[in-house]
RNA sequence: CGGAGCAUAGCUCAGCCUGGUAGAGCACUGGUUUUGGGUACCAGGGGUCGCAAGUUCGAAUCUUGCUGCUCCGACCA
């Protein structure tokens, strides 16, 4: 992508509603618009952040079994009232009429209609296990938005449910999950740690939370060290095997949020060198929650002896709108944001340093023929301004590697690679350049860890 | 929802106290500069001062109401 013909509105100010550090760098970066409180527009550069997330998440929820599927915005409240949940949910839920006067909601999660989907389809315990998964736009309207999009109103959330025979299966179903989203967070170069987890309003009595680390995190955690360094499932792992030693060695050592902590038990568990006290943004949650459901709508499969017996179920959420602003929080300096390179919005910035100058930009044309067909993605700056401000937008919307050409360098037939992350410079040849960066660029793109 | 604050150009802000023809920097347009970490200069365009009433000869400025946004608290993916 030419940078002269694309839509990339970055600020040099920060606006002043942007409090914490991803907000700032996302509205500075021409990721984001606030449209009003809670809502928000998302530009072509945090669009393709938010699309590689979702190609990640979606990637991990099928090897997992998970099977996607897309259910609406807008819901009947009829749906809510056979769970009692119509009248239980507060003021959060968006109610809407429509022109016959019926009463509709913009749905904040979906349970209910997954359930409606399962009892109209599923009958017999042969289909089972299923787990039925959706990427949609929910609305919570929440008293106080905040954070930009890690605290909005409309917000994008993947949202999995799992429909098993017994609790047992159930467990296995969860624990698919729980190792999924290991693996899922890891590839977007995020360290989350599982964490016991109140079960709110959703209902039922095994839940995790699964917390990004970060300075300026929401929440104060308490967890074992020894959870940072723990090594994450493979991308062959079995999911129709046991996965419970995975779910075991993430669940063994002690890890809370500020909410369920209990400290005697933090203190005499963890030693006290492995003691971590940090704060954390929640990334996603996993519940079991039985029959909650399927009990009150009647979501019932025969089993084996013929008897109706209502399923159990587990839902299993990831917040995307969120997920963005958490891996900025967790990887950005001074001068913007540090992308990791399997959700960077392009993987490298090719600067062209003088667009005077035929020679450079002949270069620089060729250059970027040849990275577009090695498979690179590029930004190519080939603005007709000053170095300074393409360095600053450069580093700013923190694309991972930098090519920087320029007459200094093209006359001993070299380019300039940097290093985003850790500011390394490195003079490559031109007949090397590619190659350099695709060593690099590949593997870290973790498509095959 | 309780408490606090803000609203003037695309962005950051000054002007308001003490009413008198609306400003700066950045951004934008045209030109000079050809500049390796937001280069320098010249010339321009752009705002019914959030909305509505009131006070006044006269309101960005004073008064009242409304709306929007932000922060702290309670709540939450």
């Amino acid at each position: 992508m030419r940078l002269s013909k694309y839509f990339l509105p970055v600020l040099k100010e920060t606006p002043k509603e942007a409090e914490i550090v991803s907000h700032r760098l996302m509205l500075r970066a021409a990721m984001l618009k606030q449209e009003a409180s809670g809502l928000y527009a998302w530009l072509p550069m945090g669009y393709r952040v938010l699309r590689k997330v979702q190609a990640i998440i979606e990637q991990e929820q099928d090897r997992a079994g998970a099977i996607e599927l897309l259910m609406p915005t807008l819901q009947p409240a009829d749906l809510w009232r056979e769970s009692g949940r119509y009248d239980a949910y507060g003021k959060e839920m968006l109610r809407v009429t429509d022109r016959h006067e019926r009463n509709m909601l913009y749905g904040p999660t979906n349970e209910e209609m997954i359930t409606s989907i399962f009892r109209s389809n599923v009958k017999s315990y042969k289909d089972l296990p299923l787990n039925l998964y959706h990427i949609q736009w929910k609305f919570r309207d929440e008293i106080r938005p905040r954070f930009g999009t890690m605290r909005s109103r409309e917000f994008l959330m993947k949202d999995a449910y799992s429909f098993d025979l017994d609790k047992e299966a159930s467990v296995k179903s969860y624990h698919r999950m729980f190792v999924a989203y290991l693996r899922t967070y890891y590839r977007m170069g995020l360290t989350a740690i599982p964490m016991q987890a109140e079960t709110g309003p959703i209902g039922g009595d095994l839940s995790h939370e699964f917390i990004v680390l970060a300075d300026t995190g929401e929440s104060g955690v308490f967890c074992d060290k020894a959870l940072l360094d723990q090594p994450i499932p493979p991308k062959d792992v079995d999911y129709d095997g046991d996965l419970t030693s995975y779910v075991n060695d993430w669940t063994k050592m002690y890890a809370a949020t500020e909410d369920m902590i209990d400290m005697d038990k933090f203190q005499a568990e963890v030693p006290e060198d492995r003691r971590v006290e940090a704060r954390g943004i929640e990334v996603g949650q996993v519940f079991y929650f039985g029959t909650k459901y399927s009990e009150p709508m009647g979501a019932t499969v025969a089993d084996a002896n013929g008897q109706e017996v209502p399923v159990h179920m587990g839902s299993y959420g990831i917040g995307l709108t969120r997920l963005v602003p958490a891996i900025i929080e967790a990887s950005h300096d001074d001068d913007g944001i540090i992308w990791p390179v399997s959700v960077a919005p392009f993987e490298l910035a090719l600067i062209n340093l003088k667009t005077g100058d035929e020679g450079c930009v002949a270069q620089c044309d060729a250059l970027y023929k040849q990275l577009d067909n090695a498979g690179i993605e590029v930004l190519y700056d080939d603005r007709d301004m000053g170095a300074g401000g393409k360095f600053a937008t450069a580093d700013l919307i923190g694309l991972p590697y930098q090519m920087i050409v320029g007459p200094r360098g093209l006359k001993n037939n070299e380019v300039e690679i940097k290093n985003r992350k850790t500011g390394e410079r490195t003079n490559v040849s031109l007949e090397q350049a590619v190659d350099f960066l695709l060593e690099r660029i590949v593997p870290e793109r973790r498509q095959d860890v």
